[in-house]
DNA sequence: TAACTATGCGTACATATGTACATATCAAGG
DNA sequence: CCTTGATATGTACATATGTACGCATAGTTA
């Protein structure tokens, strides 16, 4: 057997769930298989079994840590706005803006709601980070319209992703102030 | 070579169209195969490459025809209402009834979701279906409104089958309400 | 009745896939 | 220097998969 390239890398198994995300948003979760993803993240196909017991446990894995990190961001985000109307234009930010709401964020969203259903572990992620969206919004509304502008976030997020016109900054913010009133 | 079972079917493609929404259901698109479809349809193998071109072909014929059947549905709920009192109720109902927004729409959704990510006739169908309901809520609403309570829909549907305490009627209501106005 | 043709089906096959595992390599300690 | 255990890797293998295709069948026509 030849010796090998690379022989320490102590950030391998980092870097292969970082290239199973991208995997999944080029190929979807139907697409991904072990040997995709080792060549992705230029590794040998045996790294693949050696630091995930399957490849569902690595889809998990990746999955959970996409969701941890919008989910940080999202508060991050909300943070840092002092005042309500800062509050309003942050959420507006997130829904507009092609940083949080990338094309590819939206991709691997889909694919995570699809996969999360069908496996519990992640289920549970999804619900916390639907929860900590929650208490995000909470710093600056009423639970009600917590719970409003989150479901607008998400619904007009996606609209946006499909529409070919979508909904400018000043209607959006129209709409968020709607709600909050 | 053994006599056929079955000779004359003259269903035989829809019922294949139709067992491979249940299979997606079950399996997601990543454990739809045609030998698994064909065991659904209570066909033989050899049937899906006579009936259909890929498996490719198949799904994208699949999710059309649950678009058009999903969208047609919303649109006769919204066309049923005579006032704007009556259609705000059916959008609550659209969002809160078990009929409409059931386990299994929402997940052959979320799977339709990211398979037309990468598939640009679908992502033309879903186009077509998002005007197609934002028309039907523009029976009865402004532009503006009609485009925030399609948005609305989308997140609040979504969120309710996360959250393990989904908002109740009433509240739903109230958030139809504050946009309606 | 006999031939014809569109329709339908069983099976074969090349390829891709998940996973196991025997072996190799390295870092550290005795 | 030698041993040891953790880490890493190439490869093998059973199985599943998409798809092609030759042949059977039934309804129709002459």
């Amino acid at each position: 057997m030849p010796a090998a390239q690379r022989r320490f890398d102590p950030d391998r198994r980092a870097r292969i769930i970082q290239a199973t995300l991208d995997v999944v948003a080029e190929h979807g979760v139907a697409g991904t298989t072990h040997r995709r993803v080792a060549a992705a993240a230029d590794v040998p196909l045996g790294s693949m079994t050696y630091h995930f017991d399957s490849l569902d446990a690595l889809l998990t894995e990746a999955f959970t840590g996409l969701a941890d990190t919008v989910s940080a961001r999202f508060a991050d985000r909300l943070a840092a706005a002092a005042t309500v109307d800062a509050a309003c234009e942050a959420v507006v930010d997130l829904i507009v803006s092609d940083i949080w709401a990338s094309p590819r964020t939206m991709l691997l969203s889909y694919e995570l709601y699809a996969f999360a259903a069908r496996n519990p572990p992640l289920r549970r992620v999804m619900q916390g980070w639907m929860a900590k969206s929650r208490a995000a919004l909470g710093q600056h509304f009423a639970p009600e319209t917590a719970r409003a502008l989150d479901a607008m976030i998400e619904g007009l997020t996606i609209h946006r992703s499909v529409d070919p016109h979508p909904a400018g900054r000043a209607e959006v913010r129209a709409i968020v102030a709607r709600l909050v009133r």
